[in-house]
RNA sequence: GGAGGGGUGGCUGAGUGGUCUAAAGCGCUGGUCUUGAAAACCAGAGGGGUUUACCGCCCCCCAGGGUUCGAAUCCCUGCCCCUCCGCCA
């Protein structure tokens, strides 16, 4: 959610704002509403001024035993106009509040233009791609039987997986070995939460009320969603609280497995794991003073990026252009590991901060020292990493043409000092 | 699943229709005193909205409805917590 003074004080400077990610911010409606609103709720609180005074004025006349029969007729029919003002009040606030939290986060001046990702901008690289002297399989063909996709589409159906032996193994290496790292190395709590999410929870991280056909939803009595991602339980921890300054930044490591309908990929990235109904990512938070944002993004990213320099996969470093920006970020780095089976570059890490966003929804602050009044918090959130994209990276960076995988020198001692991955031949 | 008891400020906890403008205690902040601290005494302190800002006004006693001139208090629904029983990874 934007900030509803920044919004009334220069609605153009946001609407111009939100162009560079090709979003049309409706100047016209929102300063009706906001007119409105305006209207609606001064006459809503000038009536209950009066009805606290009449009230309280006949409370007293009753409590020196005084006849109030006068007095409560005087009231007159202040009740029944008040209940129509607050109803007024109360529909174009809900209006308001609808139109304002489908408005996207305003990007960050640093956001370089353009429509897709093909805009997007290379930061940096790191690594050597390696160079085969044969054709490079993708890790269908190299996992062979222990990646079982008919199986997984009998019991469940498309873009689900069963892995099983060395590979399932792998793949619990993985998560562990980064889990180890950002707890041991670089300061983050490990956490576990839910993996079922109330509706306010995505709301708060922007998830709903704009993208509910993205989300699983689970029927019954209580309305729960599938996690789309671990952002969603972890970063909701803060949601309605005043956190003391001292307790911050608080920085929060969780591995949770991940639910999305996918429903505008048809037919994209259909072979493989890659892109799945159901996957698992260790997710790195972080909750921070508004002024330690920007640096705790570059650090954030360096945490992601440390993984893939341990596991030594060559990848690079872009920015997000304004048209491929998520909803609720101001600037998101995206972190892309080398995949030879496709022979190109295909996001593993998706770093972003959300600025006081996120914060606004979900009325997360703290007690600032100098003022003590509370202040929104910054969010920030980046995979570190999406482990079925690690296992795709490892499998196919590490082949050796042999239907056999070297296992990363940093996995081993998760593999029992493996040095290779047991794969049935020819599966 | 069955039976019962509860949700009030940072915490404990009073309040069962009208100065509740929410008691009191503990804790917290500032001051007096003190070399400093403690004690004592004095003072202060919640959140949100509206407003350029101030003053003011409005809302918040788990949440949403309702009754009433007036609701922390009465009624309905929901959520959550606790105790006992049953079941259970």
């Amino acid at each position: 959610m934007l900030d509803r003074n920044q919004l009334r004080r220069d609605p153009a400077a946001v609407r111009d704002a939100l162009k560079v990610r090709n979003f049309h911010f409706d100047l016209e409606r929102f300063a009706a509403l906001e007119a409105a609103r305006r209207g609606h709720q001064e006459q809503t609180e000038a009536l209950q001024a009066e009805r606290n005074a009449r009230s309280k004025a006949i409370g007293r006349a009753k409590a020196s035993g005084a006849d109030i029969t006068p007095l409560i007729a005087e009231v007159g029919d202040l009740g029944r106009r008040l209940e129509t003002a607050r109803q007024q009040f109360t529909a174009v606030q809900a209006e308001l509040d609808g139109f304002l939290e489908a408005v996207p986060n305003l990007p960050d001046a640093s956001v370089p233009p353009g429509a897709d990702e093909r805009d997007n901008v290379e930061l940096r690289s790191w690594g050597e791609r390696p160079a085969f002297d044969f054709q490079p399989k993708d890790h269908v063909d190299l996992a062979g039987a222990a990646l079982d996709s008919e199986a997984a589409v009998k019991i469940a159906g498309s873009r689900f997986v069963v892995l099983a032996g060395a590979v399932a193994r792998l793949h619990r290496a993985l998560t562990q070995f980064m889990l180890d790292i950002h707890t041991q190395e670089h300061g983050y709590e490990e956490v576990y939460v839910p993996y079922l999410v109330n509706a306010e929870s995505l709301k708060g991280t922007g998830q709903l009320p704009k993208f509910e056909d993205e989300q699983f939803a689970v029927s019954g009595d209580e309305r729960y969603y599938l996690i789309p991602t671990a952002e969603t339980p972890v970063t909701n921890l803060v949601r309605g609280e005043i956190l003391d300054a001292a307790d911050l930044p608080r920085r929060y490591v969780a591995h949770t497995p991940c639910f999305r309908r996918e429903v505008g990929s048809y037919g994209k990235d259909t072979r493989g794991i890659f892109r799945q109904h159901q996957f698992e990512k260790v997710e790195l938070v972080q909750i921070v003073e508004p002024g330690q944002s920007w640096q705790a993004l570059d650090a954030l990213t360096g945490h992601a990026e440390a993984i893939l320099r341990r596991l030594e996969l060559p990848y690079r470093a872009v920015a997000l252009c304004g048209g491929d920006l998520g909803f609720s970020a101001a600037k998101t780095i995206d972190l892309e590991v080398w995949l030879p089976g496709q022979g190109q570059y295909r996001e593993i890490s998706s770093c972003s901060n959300f600025l006081d966003f996120q914060a606004r929804r979900m009325m997360a602050r703290y007690r600032d020292q100098a003022s003590g009044r509370p202040h929104l918090v910054h969010t920030l959130n980046g995979s570190g990493l999406a482990v079925g994209r690690a296992l795709i990276a490892v499998l196919e960076n590490y082949q050796d043409g042999e239907q056999q995988v070297a296992i990363p020198t940093a996995l081993r001692p998760y593999m029992g000092g493996a040095l290779r991955l047991e794969l049935a031949r020819g599966g």
